[in-house]
DNA sequence: TTCCGATTATTCGTGTACAAACAATCGGCA
DNA sequence: TGCCGATTGTTTGTACACGAATAATCGGAA
């Protein structure tokens, strides 16, 4: 791909971990965690703590595993997610009279309240996770990761 | 930062969670480790037990806190993953005469081999990882990545 | 030398992550 | 109508991830 050719088992040496994507993935989202924790406040919320939140301000009503679905999260992470959501009066669980397999899920009053307040520290999170750029380098950086991220 | 001023109350309706670095960073993430665990082999290493096997093949006698900083682990999480290492028998672990706080981290030769064996699959993980991009998109979006991951 | 701050490894508690297996339920086809 | 494959939520087991606390040790300043 590179300059070299890269099927022999002469390649062998040449692996640095600094330079994988893998890794700087890692080192990237540990780094944005670390900020998220320092930035979110009182509040104390996780990074998928506010995401579940965030969406369903926007998209009320729907079920645990679609909430999943729409923010990247298994089955089972999900439920611990809101479970913990829940024993904190944030989310309110109910079941679905048509089909008595789902669980329908709401923010509660204190739910929607602390996303509105916490939703501009978000903003700055992202913008302190991007600081190392410039304004135009976040463009292409934004641009490509959405590609990676699939 | 962008064009419109961010600080005012009324930007709370804003926030896309698709658009944020936070979120990308996760899923690339995710994406990534599904390819590694799909591609790595029959060793069925993890990324983290793999980074710290590479490490130690470039830089040998190491204790295990100096191996968790080059490799971005927490003391605690290394410890862990340290262990199962040394269960397989992959990594072997002695006391520094000089430093009675210290274990000195080696690999074994079952070690040793599993990486030389696994490397070249690793090249391959990183090349699907970074496929939906472009040669040239790939440089600039490493560099980009390596800044964000500070 | 003694004492104190720093370092090393470990443990505990909480929170992701995900594969796998499970019971309950649903929907549609024979 | 009865049956079967798919879906929903839960639990279990393993593996990160990290803050906080701890015991042992080290190294240098008083």
């Amino acid at each position: 791909m590179t300059a070299s050719e890269d099927d022999t088992p002469e390649r062998r040496k040449d692996y640095v971990l600094e330079e994988q994507a893998g890794h700087l993935l890692r080192r990237a989202y540990q780094r944005h965690v670390a900020i998220f924790q320092g930035m979110i406040g009182e509040s104390q919320l996780t990074p998928l703590q506010f995401a579940a939140l965030v969406r369903l301000r926007d998209l009320s009503g729907i079920s645990q595993n679609q909430l999943g679905r729409l923010t990247a999260m298994d089955a089972a992470t999900m439920q611990g997610v809101i479970k913990r959501l829940v024993d904190r009066g944030l989310i309110e669980r109910q079941a679905d009279p048509e089909d008595r397999r789902r669980l329908i899920l709401s923010l509660s009053k204190a739910g929607r309240a602390l996303v509105e307040n916490v939703i501009g520290n978000a903003h700055r999170i992202t913008a302190e996770t991007l600081k190392p750029l410039s304004s135009a380098e976040r463009r292409t950086f934004l641009k490509l990761l959405a590609r990676i991220a699939e």
